[in-house]
RNA sequence: GCCCCCAUCGUCUAGUGGCCUAGGACACCACCCUUUCAAGGUGGCGGCACGGGUUCGAAUCCCGUUGGGGGUGCCA
């Protein structure tokens, strides 16, 4: 048997892959890589009735999507923790038996009623040494030892928990079915667990976990509890308020090595001047040792700016390819009018112009539209220019003679410009306006130029029409 | 209430007792470049929460205060 260290990954179905989950599974794969380990995906729940498959391949994907591939060789499962219920439950059995554990009838009415009566919360141990049997309705208890764990974390330190402290939790609910915390150990012992690295939500959990573990006559794994994401209010990122779909980003066009790269540097930093920096070199210099103890906002702007910086680092081949999810199906034009010539030729003029790839459509729309949408600002800010209507007029001339290319084009604008002594920023405007319905966009001669002679002049004449 | 964790520019971070008049990145501002918008270039703004120690010397070590976060389920 090999000792290389195992890391397990498991996260539960809520429905989503939350980009903090993402970021521990980056931690996870970043380090089994290094280490020649192996990334083990366990999906978390004692309920086998919330797994869904469709689910668990969602976060499958979603881990392939970041990198870490189910069909590498240091990828292991994906486990569930429902199937090994009877594990969970013979694991309890043996715990009561050497009497680390013991039954309870106590109601959750009835535990609230005595925590009020001594005036202190929780559970205050009353079942301890009734010796009770099994039976319906009866939880089985884990029996707290008295004195002190220290919990050795790798991101943390030790950190010191009273056992006193620490109630008598719940192994086996009263219909026999196990906890979590249970399972998880269980679950570790089987799998082979070596290391633990898990959001600091858990690390109070941490002493329960590890007092199990001794019981169940094993050594702890590392532990490693890394700090939580959060929002701008600092509070843990939530579904309902938060942005936190791993996957809503990747449809939305963000960048798969943009959105890892930037994950990575929330609670950590590769060395030198630079925070975008290429995986390998994150798998070569990410230390547990080195992550920060403090909560980190999910900053959405730094990640489209991270995004913006990749998208511009691709070739135009691999911008191309990149795009193609987003400029086919439901689009603003007809599917029938997109052409692959065309939008290669425009590639290259959009690529330094968006952030997350579905800005693309709203960019490049007037090229597949008969008639583009007109923008009303943009049209009432330059149609209204004393020169408009001779811009417009000018360039139309001008272009059925010109020969179709860019410095031909360009030229007779700049003839225009120049006869008016006025600034080729103030005369592009109308014609831009007129070319592709707004203000902004990429650059117009080139757009112009790969729009053809025809449409252009279409285009202008129709404008030039309303104008007068 | 009790337990635990945390505290460097607005944000993410570098910093592990002298290299710190605290470095970088995002955001913001200005200028340059420029056919719009971007991209790019240059510069700017801006921070060690507070109070005590320890030390020749503290952002760095200790204590306290304050502030934030998490946990405290027959949820995971």
């Amino acid at each position: 048997m090999s000792d290389a260290p195992r890391f397990r990954f498991a996260p539960s179905p809520t429905g989503f892959f939350h980009v903090g989950g993402a970021r521990t599974a980056l931690y996870n794969w970043a380090l089994a890589l290094r280490t020649g380990g192996t990334f083990v995906l366990r999906i978390e729940d004692t309920d086998e009735s919330r797994n869904s498959p469709e689910w668990t391949q969602g976060i499958i994907d979603a881990l392939a999507w970041l990198g870490i591939n189910s069909d590498s060789p240091q990828f292991e499962g994906p486990y569930f923790q429902s199937a090994n219920a009877e594990l969970h439950k013979a694991a309890a059995m043996r715990l009561w038996q050497q009497g680390d554990a013991y039954w309870c009838d106590l109601t959750a009415e009835q535990i609230q009623a005595r925590a009020k009566e001594n005036g202190k919360q929780g559970y205050d141990g009353y079942s301890r040494d009734r010796g009770l049997e099994p039976g319906p309705g009866r939880v089985l208890r884990f029996r707290v030892p008295a004195g002190v764990t220290v919990v050795r974390d790798l991101v943390r330190g030790d950190v010191e928990f009273q056992n006193d402290t620490i109630e008598d939790f719940v192994l086996l609910r009263g219909n026999g079915s196990p906890m979590f915390l249970l399972a998880n150990v269980v679950d570790d012992i089987e799998m082979r667990v070596t290391n633990v690295v898990r959001a600091e939500e858990h690390l109070p959990n941490t002493p329960k976990q590890q007092m199990l573990w001794a019981a169940l006559g094993r050594t702890p794994p590392v532990w490693a509890h890394v700090p939580v994401l959060v929002n701008e209010q600092r509070k843990k990122l939530s579904k309902r308020r938060d942005k936190v779909a791993l996957e809503q980003y990747r449809d939305e066009g963000i960048l798969a090595a943009a959105m890892t790269n930037y994950l990575m540097t929330l609670g950590w930093a590769p060395s030198g001047d630079t925070e975008i920096v290429p995986w390998s070199r994150i798998v070569e210099e990410f230390r547990l040792e080195d992550v920060n103890h403090s909560p980190a906002f999910f900053d959405v702007k730094k990640l489209a700016a991270f995004n913006g910086d990749y998208v511009r680092m691709l070739s135009p081949a691999e911008f191309i390819a990149a795009a193609q999810p987003f400029v086919r199906g439901e689009m603003p034009w007809p599917a029938e009018r997109f052409d692959d010539a065309v939008f290669a030729q425009v590639a290259p003029l959009i690529q330094t112009r968006i952030g997350a790839l579905s800005d693309i459509p709203s960019m490049v729309d007037f090229f597949f539209l008969t008639d583009p949408p007109v923008d009303a600002d943009a049209w009432a800010k330059t149609m209204t220019a004393d020169f408009a209507a001779d811009v417009l007029g000018a360039m139309a001339d001008g272009l059925r003679t010109a020969e179709w290319d860019h410095e031909s084009i360009k030229s007779v604008l700049d003839g225009f410009t120049e006869s008016r002594g006025l600034k080729l920023g103030k005369t592009q405007a109308p014609v831009r306006v007129a070319i592709t319905g707004r203000t902004v966009g990429p650059p117009l001669f080139e757009s112009i130029e790969i729009l053809g002679r025809d449409e252009s002049l279409r285009r202008l004449d129709a404008a030039l029409a309303k104008v007068r």
